[in-house]
RNA sequence: GUGGAUGUAGCUUAGUUGGUUAAAGCGCCAGUUUGUGGCACUGGAGACCGUGGGUUCGAGUCCCAUCUUCCACCCCA
């Protein structure tokens, strides 16, 4: 195929047949965030390279080596976003917003940039559902950016995710804890592979994580970071847990749970789906206490979490979950004849300003084509108008399901009997729906 | 960035040990006489066989390169 229809490496189509599965994800995740008090916030796709480089961290890959960064014409150095938190965070520095009663709970969708080799779940452009609470630096908050992502996940027929938590501590007790990791590895790193012993001065925590055999059996014995925490990130993880246990919200405490941007610290989580390969973390956040200190603001205690759109989808594909069937076509005017095909217009128009959802000819096929295509788009009812039904001013309004026709007149009643017959079928379709939420 | 697999019409695939006009199903378009869809039947459009080289009298079939997609590492959503 030539390269100018093809698709950049990474990206992905959402085509006509699919997109009312975004569009559900997409309203379901905004509507319940609305729910919990987060209001829908944006910002643009590019940010000054800088701000990126202080909030995500300078040694850390996202940075390193996956961003899509470039010059623009004035020759400013610019980066496509690669997480959602940097630019949310630079809008509410920007806009002062944390003059306004806090916490600033602000929820988002946003297409991110990583210059990564794709594979299952893991693509160049992605989109993420995200939500940030800043100025809240109680455990309960944290317990509540859980449960919303929970809830999210749950209302869209999510199954086999299990919630992972832990804590990092703060800059503090994570200094010591550093320390100690860096003693106990340092004595057996020869055994350590090549990846792993370049961690160890780089960020050591990452070695709890290889999946090597050989390290992960050095990691088993490893020092603990929940042995490390100071009384004030002891207490703030007991209290989120006591929050997330009395809720009912299951969770398990995942040690090994090592986020790779900087500014997270103290509690971090991850819903795990059993559905995706490699790629598992559909969602992804935590408590960054200092990120708006270190872009220049407040100190503003904050937390957050990213969804993974398409992991999401997969998911709820691999699932069968349900999505609830789009709109179809309520009526088809087929017309005949250059007269019929104006006057069918011009009622499609009229109906259409009325709020109904109807079809008619624009490639000027033949009667038989026209009911054929009705078929095929779904229409609920045809109508067919051609020189006799002028005259008349009686058409036939035929049922596509039943087969069963009505005559019906072409004057102003035609309007308030499909008025009507339109409105039925939407009073219908949503009584089917919160039937089906109610179950 | 490192490994492994993959690539034929819009989709799913068939293409014998390299040999004439690359095949099928689905989909699409149009017909099956008199103004009404779903079934059936008929016909049609649609593929430079991912791309570029090479071997050969001759390659979709062999070789090399490159790209894409997929899977894993890495990383993360």
């Amino acid at each position: 195929m030539a390269l100018i229809t093809k698709a950049i490496r990474g990206t992905q189509d959402v085509l006509p047949a699919e997109s009312y599965k975004w569009q559900h994800v997409e309203q379901t995740a905004l509507a319940i965030a609305r729910d919990y008090g987060f209001r829908e916030m944006r910002a643009p796709v590019f940010e000054h390279t800088e701000l990126f480089q202080r909030s995500v961290g300078e040694t850390t890959d996202v940075v390193q080596k996956e961003m899509y960064t470039f010059n623009d014409k004035g020759g400013r150095s610019i980066t496509l976003r690669p997480e959602g938190t940097a630019g949310m965070a630079r809008v509410l520095l920007e806009h002062g917003l944390q003059n306004e009663p806090l916490p600033v709970k602000v929820s988002y969708i946003t297409s991110c940039y990583r210059y990564e080799k794709p594979q299952a779940g893991r693509l160049r452009e992605f989109h993420q559902f995200g939500v940030e609470c800043f100025g809240a630096a109680a455990p309960q908050a944290d317990a509540e950016v859980i449960a919303l992502a929970r809830t999210i996940l749950n209302e869209l027929g999510v199954t086999g995710v299990a919630l992972h938590i832990n804590s990092i501590g703060c800059p503090e007790c994570r200094a010591k804890y550093h320390a100690a990791l860096k003693a106990y590895f340092e004595g057996r790193k020869d055994d350590l592979c090549e990846t792993c012993r370049g961690r160890l001065d780089r960020n050591p925590m990452r070695i709890l994580d290889c999946k090597s055999p050989v390290c992960s059996e050095i990691a088993a014995g490893a020092p603990v970071m929940l042995d490390y925490l100071c009384d004030d990130c002891r207490a703030h993880f007991d209290t989120v847990k006591a929050c997330l246990s009395e809720a009912e919200i299951e969770y398990e405490i995942d040690t090994r749970i090592v986020r790779g941007l900087d500014y997270y610290t103290r509690t971090v989580f991850e819903f795990v789906s059993d559905a995706l390969g490699a790629q598992s973390t559909v969602c992804g956040g935590g408590r960054y206490d200092g990120l708006i200190d270190e872009l220049g603001g407040p100190h503003l205690p904050s937390l957050g979490f990213g969804m993974g759109l398409e992991r999401l989808m997969l998911i709820l594909e691999a699932k069968g979950a349900q999505f609830p069937t789009p709109p179809r076509c309520e009526v088809y005017l087929v017309s005949m004849g250059d007269k019929a095909a104006q006057r069918c217009f011009a009622i499609a128009t009229r109906l259409r300003d009325g709020g109904v959802s109807v079809e008619c000819d624009t490639v000027g096929r033949s009667l038989k084509a026209q009911m054929k295509y009705a078929d095929k788009i779904g229409a609920r009812y045809t109508i067919v108008v051609g020189d006799n039904e002028l005259e008349s001013g009686l058409a036939q309004l035929k049922n596509m399901e039943t087969g069963e026709t009505d005559e019906i007149a072409l004057d102003d009643s035609l309007y308030t009997t499909l008025y009507t017959k339109s409105l039925d079928r939407q009073l219908a379709d949503m009584t089917d729906l919160f039937g089906a939420v109610a179950e």
